[in-house]
DNA sequence: TGTATGATTGGCT
DNA sequence: GCCAATCATACAT
């Protein structure tokens, strides 16, 4: 049996989003019998930051990300796909980490009846696919990983992912301040791991 | 009340 | 590489 990390809780969250992000590389997500191993995602930091939803102030869909940390930020994309966030910072302001990819490590069985044909790098390779793994949905926004009776949990890594492997970019789907394609280098990913999802630039607005 | 848009994915050319 | 699917959200009217 591999060890496992140890439990994480709030404390683990608060400060500043780019080092959360860095900090879950490698991390585990828990829900229910499945367990992910995070090789990719995404910092987004409210007011400083044109591509995060927060960024134009606090609406119903954005409340959460202003909360305390620690809580599941889910949203609708494009009308089809969950995508999920796990809220960090420090409450009042807004910050997230989009969760993009990762490796399943436990609940095969689970998620080979939710997932069926789906060849294994592909389970969680993509944020609409990695909740579809996980079995998030709309109804688990706001829902709670620390603490207890959460239904949710997260766990360090088990042992520490080294600089040399990490690697950092632009976010994928995102542009940037200065419009001209430009984005911030925050998105986050372990290299060599085949679960890592495929960039995209963003749609590049007509100017 | 109407409408443009998107932190994507999967299928087709 | 290109494009449709599909709907909550945000914002204009």
């Amino acid at each position: 049996m591999r060890a496992r990390g140890r439990r994480w809780g709030r404390a683990d969250l608060t400060g500043d989003p780019l080092l959360v992000a860095r900090a879950l590389l490698g991390a585990y997500v828990v829900a229910g019998p499945v367990r992910l191993r995070l090789t990719e995602v995404e910092a987004y930091w409210g007011s400083k930051d044109p591509g995060s939803h927060g960024y134009r102030g606090m609406t119903p869909r954005t409340e959460v990300m202003f909360g305390p940390p620690g809580h599941l930020y889910v949203y609708r994309s494009y009308g089809i796909h969950w995508c999920a966030n796990i809220v960090c910072g420090t409450a009042g302001e807004c910050a997230a980490v989009l969760l993009r990819a990762g490796e399943v490590v436990a609940g095969h069985d689970v998620v080979a009846e939710r997932r069926p044909g789906v060849p294994v790098r592909d389970l969680a390779r993509g944020p609409g696919r990695l909740t579809k793994t996980l079995g998030l949905v709309g109804e688990d926004d706001g829902a709670s990983l620390v603490g207890r009776g959460a239904p949710f949990a997260l766990y360090g890594p088990p042992e520490p992912v080294p600089d040399t492997i990490v690697r950092t970019g632009p976010r994928v789907g995102v542009s940037g301040p200065g419009g001209d394609g430009e984005t911030y280098p925050w998105r986050m990913w372990i290299d060599g791991e085949p679960s890592v999802s495929v960039y995209r630039p963003g749609k590049v607005r007509r100017g």
